[in-house]
DNA sequence: ATACTTAGTAAGATTATATGACTATACAGT
DNA sequence: ACTGTATAGTCATATAATCTTACTAAGTAT
């Protein structure tokens, strides 16, 4: 309280306008799933659910993406391989190599989320206004791709 | 590869909207440091600084907002305050609480992460095109003012 | 064929986080 | 003022998550 007269109008941090949404949205994540009934999964398993792609990912290439080591991204695969969610195949393509792909399990926690964030995400078109949603979503593609490139 | 004709642009899943840029903006603040002679900070470390306020904050205060435990946090503080990055004092509105404030160290840790942070939004602009990364730091701005309220 | 690179594993240490139980202070309602 | 409840933080302990260093095996490129 007793702030001075706002002269800017509080420009916020730039990471944090990045990672308030993504903490509000792991957190409804991480719920839905306990009310789904998933509730032997933790929050780090999630960045293997992440970077999946739907053809499967080699483990190597999932660490990379989130930004752990390969030894790391093959902990937790190996978790969720002993809980039912992904299972291993060999990489055609490459002897040394196996993907990792979701079993009907993981592909229901994929379902789970994506529900969760399809409610999220029409929660806010509300505040934001329909319209100033989908131009969000828009531009932030455009970042993404960048960042991506 | 041999994918249909798209029907639909990729919509690309929420959550990685804002995780990725998140990831992006983490990675680069973790270089800079690195570059300025901050060698002893760990990332875990990154959620008292994202947290604390001007004034300082309480422990319980910021382990709600990082979303994890008082004893987390209190332990992420502790290691912070061997490392003089930042000091607690006590609360003088409630003898149970201390404040962790951030020490001189400290804020020269959140002075190089600002100009990275910077450095970064002036890169995006430029891809983006500067009146679009306005209009999408205002976006973002709103939807976390609405995230939390 | 030889050297270099890459995918993944092994062993072991460290860091990060959680649970449950506890102390001390504060607050709210009689 | 007294009593009960809530809150801030700690202690002890367990487990999860991540890293470093070193290694094996398969691929790639001269």
């Amino acid at each position: 309280m007793s702030k001075r007269a706002k002269t800017k109008p509080e420009e916020k941090i730039l990471i944090g306008l990045f990672y308030t949404p993504y903490l509000a949205l792991n957190s409804k994540i991480y719920k839905g799933l306990e009310e789904a009934g998933f509730t032997d999964l933790r929050p780090a398993q999630f960045s293997v659910f992440q970077h999946i792609e739907p053809e499967g990912s080699r483990a190597t290439e999932m660490a990379e993406r989130a930004q752990i080591t390969k030894q790391s991204m093959g902990y937790l695969v190996e978790m969720l391989e002993k809980q039912g969610y992904v299972q291993q195949v060999p990489d055609p393509t490459d002897g040394r190599a196996r993907l990792v792909r979701l079993t009907d399990r993981g592909h229901a926690v994929n379902q789970v989320a994506e529900e969760v964030l399809q409610q999220a995400e029409t929660e806010w078109a509300k505040k934001l206004g329909k319209n100033k949603m989908q131009k969000l979503r828009n531009m932030l593609s455009n970042l993404v791709t960048e960042i991506n490139s």
